[in-house]
DNA sequence: TTGAAAAATTGTAACGGTACAATTATAATG
DNA sequence: CATTATAATTGTACCGTTACAATTTTTCAA
């Protein structure tokens, strides 16, 4: 495989070590080569191997026993939707028909909740968007994103079609660091209920977000509100 | 602060700087000294340090950002319930008066269920325990797990009540490693709805857990559901 | 005063090495 | 044959160093 061009080394080969894993379609539990055949393996140090491993066990591909060995990690269930990845539902569902529908892109001025979490005052701007997603024709969620303006300067119908985030990292080469999310589970309102084609009363699940860039600034406060019917989640726990 | 038994150096580090945060009561943004200055003041090698600062990293208590510092990172929320940590609610409702009514405790033969999480036959024996949780007198959640007879031999109301975590760790001397979550929103049913005291046909969540010992066996299979009035959640979003 | 260039600051990547602890395999013992 | 001791395997902790890239601060020209 060819060596990817901003690629740090550890990345490159944490990469390598998963398609290995996906090709030979190892099985949870499957051992791999001893660090030692690794480090010979990619003509790399140790500590570059274990940066590798570490950043695979962060993403649940393996755990690593002391003493025995590096072993393969597989959750059972598919079609979840993985909540700590935060490119969204794209690569979770990648089998399904994911489409949506734009309700309303504008700029104006945040709510309460939304300048809290933003940590700007009320008479900045914001971009607001709000938009339904539906899997296989039928709907997934409702979804309501406050972007700072200060930081997100220019937002089109286009860019919102496809994906935000990557526009973000792309075109204005801002970096995406991390996230807090809040959930709740609660009843549909009549309005929610309607965009989502249930009834008013029946479950709903809110998750909040606010996503920072690397240096601690929140750019993005977005709250979606799940149908019940569709919405599985999984997350990987790993240490205590 | 004395340096803990059992504890490693880059372990005792963190604990010692996220008090060191907690006592100054430092705010999100805060910047904390260089990591020049953390070698010196901690005397080690600057290796240590930084798996210090990774694992506060991972634990969401800081952010890093190359060539600027490292800065304090603080959620905003309280009382919500991480949903990464394994150790169950004491930590995060603390400040709650939380207990729990054990409905049955008893060994028995697994569900197809069960037996399929816990890669263990249908014939092999568990423990089944069933409780609910309260806090402040409210019904939080009904709890339903199945544990690996084979891996826990013994439990008994005492343990049970206290917790069962601990147990395993420290008298069984095994160590918890990983786990898998899965949930799913969907409507009380109307046993599940007389447990909680609330209506059938409400919303309910549902969280299914697989826990795994550091050796990627998984000797607990837990389905909770919980009440839609208390039930709040946080995640702690780290990289992409 | 503005803005661009240069310098200083500061965290990250990558190397390589020693010692050690947990696990597993093997040998010795009763 | 089961059990216990011993050895081999294998990942983790910790140290120390060099080079580098992202930020911030300072300098200096326009």
């Amino acid at each position: 495989m060819k060596r990817g061009v901003c690629m740090l080394k550890y990345q490159q080969i944490a990469v390598e070590i998963e398609s290995y894993i996906q090709k030979h379609q190892m099985q949870h539990g499957e051992k791999l080569p001893v660090l030692e055949s690794l480090i010979k393996e990619f003509e790399t140090s140790k500590s570059t191997i274990v940066k590798a491993l570490d950043l695979l066990e962060k993403k649940g591909i393996i755990f690593q026993v002391r003493g025995s060995g590096i072993f393969v990690r597989r959750k059972k269930r598919n079609n979840y939707i993985n909540l700590l990845s935060n490119q969204g539902f794209q690569k979770d569902l990648d089998q399904f028909n994911i489409t949506s529908e734009q309700l309303q892109l504008e700029v104006q001025k945040p709510t309460e909740m939304a300048a809290q979490n933003l940590h700007i005052d009320m008479d900045q701007d914001i971009y607001y968007v709000k938009r339904i997603r539906y899997i296989e024709g039928s709907t997934l969620c409702l979804e309501e994103s406050f972007f700072n303006k200060a930081i997100v300067p220019y937002l089109n119908k286009e860019i919102v079609t496809s994906s935000i985030f990557q526009y973000i990292e792309d075109a204005l080469s801002l970096k995406i660091g991390f996230s807090d999310m809040y959930m709740h589970i609660g009843k549909l309102t009549d309005q929610e209920a309607s965009y989502l084609q249930l009834k008013s009363g029946e479950p709903k699940l809110t998750v909040e977000s606010i996503f920072y860039l690397t240096n601690g600034t929140p750019f993005d406060y977005s709250k979606v509100t799940y149908n019940y019917n569709q919405a599985q989640f999984y997350i990987l726990g790993t240490g205590i």
